[in-house]
RNA sequence: GCCGAUAUGGCUCAAUUGGCAGAGCAGCUGAUUUGUAAUCAGCAGGUUAUCGGUUCGAGUCCGAUUAUCGGCUCCA
């Protein structure tokens, strides 16, 4: 858009930008004040204030900039309570993130009631209504400032921007913070704002630095949207997996088994078992792969060679000791190793590859105690996991197909709208742990991304992600709460092979390195369950569900025949069971909803004379009476193709 | 690993300043034989996560351990 300011300048600008951040280019006096101020308070007023400075061609009103410029002086705000209240507290940083703000300080960990004094200062400090202002030092003007007012984190942080920066500070009344903006004009402003929780988290991010306290809030334009947003907050945690699958009895943990030992109950264990048979089927019969079962612990010998024992020793499981023991073992961490020992158990030709290797693989890691989660961080998990050995030539086209099979996965499972792809690589300046040579690394990354482009998948790209051997590309998914998991990884590995001296003999009789594919299909089943859980709200498509349909007797009359039909269904390959509880029929109805059943069947008087079944589901409710077997067709079709059969919008479903 | 919070029957929760551990749901038994989201009655169920301490007396206070949660760090 282009802009025409007031003097005759004018200023173009790609993209969708936010009145806010244009604002903030356009005049340092407007930079200054961001956001909405003294012109009436409410955000969007901000475009008259720039109406005002100059002429807007085109607007875009996308208020991001403008929330994340409130969030931030709320954090201010937030600082400057805290110093009001506990004043040998010291500040370190406060930025504005997603859905909020927080800012960490050097000082005692802080209790809910900390947080409610330091609420109630902030409305006073709102009340006040200071304005902001800011200014700017020289760098050694600015440390000397921050010197006098005791605040070692801010001195280290003005000592770190560049020699002949201007620094700059906003105030509010008495409060200065450095700070780059932008901010709202006065502190009146802020509306709606609530601190919502406390933690630890280190300086600068470094797990070896002090550990300080950092509060978290959240701020909004109106009070109702507060409001939401918090009972936003609280209906999520209804779809959390690791509430939900506990109260389905998909999953449960035992103190005493261990932390990120999981263990799947009949209900999770089926839908895992379905999951697996699913892929299994699909790599062996449509997509070329072999299977294999290999061990799950070796000498360390093994890990050795791979690389892990320099590389991963901590988040093994060790048995044995080096000095006493004579041979000490690990549990594995990954498959690689094992399956390419299967590739060199004979000579291979270039006519043998690609070799596509598969195996649910369980796998052990060591993780640290704060780290488990749930199903999707724990120390043992079940993976999809495959290894490739491929010739150089045959390396696109392999990973290409790697792309299409987790695709698939992700487009059964109705989740490819929900995943973000990632070009995994490594860190040019953290050499040491990484293999291999930097034009290798660099080379790979190119081919990598040319393929995704190539295929038109949008993707991002980050530095320090790569596994040690090699570049990936990680399909990541978000948690109920936004936080991102990796859900399926195809690692490109050109390094591996040699250290573990594999070959295949070419056209001309010599010996020539594969490159190998590490990855996934549809990941961890554990994680991916978790995932389905929170997607689905627990209520699964129907293929995997762990129960499929329950036949409800009208009275106990009806048994035998519910019975005949449930048997029926079974030898159909659905899984079904029976409710022959002396009950009413709403009331079976009513717990066959809760447990999230797709389908149930009333038999009565009616239905057992006629050898039919009345058919009630989840997604429609009452689908009227329908003749066995044509019910057993129509979900055996559903299961077969996979269906994600949608919910219609009903009274009841309402 | 680090910071903090939490732990009472299968689940959700209660129990005054330290003073008899209780309710609803689920479960079991009986009655009921039911037509599309809760039939009635009765019964049973707890060494208050574990171990130790203070006290005449501990679910309650203190310490350690374990697990769970919210973050930080980590996630080959």
């Amino acid at each position: 858009m282009k802009i025409t300011l007031k003097d005759g300048s004018v200023k173009e600008y790609a993209g969708a930008m936010s009145i806010y951040e244009i604002a903030v280019d356009i005049s340092e006096g407007l930079a200054r004040m961001a956001c909405a101020g003294e012109v009436g308070g409410e955000v969007k007023d901000l475009r008259t204030i720039i109406e005002e400075d100059c002429e807007l061609n085109i607007l875009t009103a996308n208020d991001k900039a403008g929330l994340a410029a409130m969030r931030h002086t709320t954090s201010h705000v937030m600082a400057e309570a805290v110093k009001r209240v506990f004043p040998e507290a010291k500040l370190a940083i406060g930025p504005s993130i997603e859905n909020g703000y927080y800012y960490d300080f050097e000082h005692e960990p802080f209790s809910r009631e900390d947080l409610d004094k330091v609420e109630a200062e902030m409305k006073k400090i709102i009340k006040e209504g200071n304005k902001l202002e800011r200014f700017t030092m020289a760098r050694e003007e600015a440390i000397r400032f921050m010197e006098e007012k005791g605040e070692p984190y801010k001195v280290e942080l003005i000592r770190d921007l560049p020699e002949d920066a201007e620094i700059s500070f906003y105030s509010q009344g008495d409060f200065v913070d450095l700070c780059a903006g932008p901010h709202l004009m006065s502190t009146k402003n802020i509306k709606a704002f609530k601190l919502t929780s406390s933690s630890g988290a280190y300086w600068r991010g470094k797990s070896e630095n002090t550990m300080l306290q950092r509060i978290y809030g959240t701020a909004f334009n109106k009070k109702e949207e507060l409001a939401e947003y918090l009972e936003y907050l609280e209906n999520i945690k209804l779809r959390d997996h690791n509430k939900l699958g506990r109260e389905m009895e998909l999953f449960t943990t035992v103190d005493v088994i261990g932390q990120g030992l999981p263990l799947l109950m009949p209900k999770g264990a089926k839908i895992i078992q379905t999951m697996q048979r699913w892929i299994e089927d699909e790599e062996d019969n449509n997509r070329g792969y072999v299977r294999t079962k290999t061990p799950l612990m070796a000498k360390s010998d093994l890990y050795k060679i791979s690389g892990h024992w320099d590389h991963y020793l901590e988040g093994m499981f060790v048995m044995g000791d080096e000095e006493k023991d004579k041979e000490v073992f690990a549990l594995r961490p990954m498959t690689c190793p094992f399956q390419y020992y299967i590739y060199k158990a004979g000579q291979k030709s270039y006519r043998d590859l690609p070799l596509r290797y598969g195996e649910t693989s369980t796998l052990f890691r060591n993780e640290d105690s704060g780290e488990m989660h749930g199903l999707t961080r724990v120390r043992q998990f079940t993976i999809s996991e495959g290894h490739l050995i491929v010739r150089p030539d045959q390396m696109d086209a392999e990973f290409k197909g790697c792309l299409d099979l987790a695709r698939y996965c992700l487009q059964t499972l109705g989740v490819e709208e929900d995943v973000s792809y990632r070009l995994s690589k490594w860190d040019p300046n953290n050499r040491e742990k990484y293999i291999g040579e930097p034009e290798v690394w660099e080379e790979t990354q190119n081919r990598i991304r040319n393929i995704l482009v190539e295929l038109e998948i949008p993707f991002t790209e980050e530095d320090g992600e790569a596994a040690f051997y090699g570049p990936k590309v990680d399909i990541q998914a978000k948690n109920v709460y936004g936080k991102e998991d990796t859900m399926i990884t195809i690692q490109w590995d050109a390094m591996l092979a040699e250290q573990f001296d594999m070959y295949y003999i070419d056209q001309n009789g010599e010996k020539v390195r594969p490159y190998i594919i590490h990855r996934t299909a549809m990941g961890c089943y554990e994680r991916t369950l978790a995932w389905l859980i929170e997607k689905y709200e627990g209520k699964f498509p129907t293929w995997l569900c762990p129960e499929q349909v329950r036949v409800l007797p009208i009275s106990d009359k009806y048994e035998g025949y519910a019975e005949q039909v449930r048997a029926e269904l079974a030898r159909n390959g659905i899984l079904a069971s029976t409710d022959m509880r002396s009950e009413k029929i709403g009331f079976k109805i009513r717990e066959a909803r809760l447990n999230k059943i797709p389908y149930m069947l009333v038999v009565g008087q009616q239905e057992e004379a006629d050898g039919t079944v009345s058919v009630r589901s989840r997604f429609a409710g009452d689908e009227g009476v329908k003749a066995l077997d044509i019910f057993i067709q129509q979900i055996s079709k559903e299961i077969r193709t996979k269906e994600i059969r949608k919910v219609e919008v009903t009274e009841e479903n309402k």
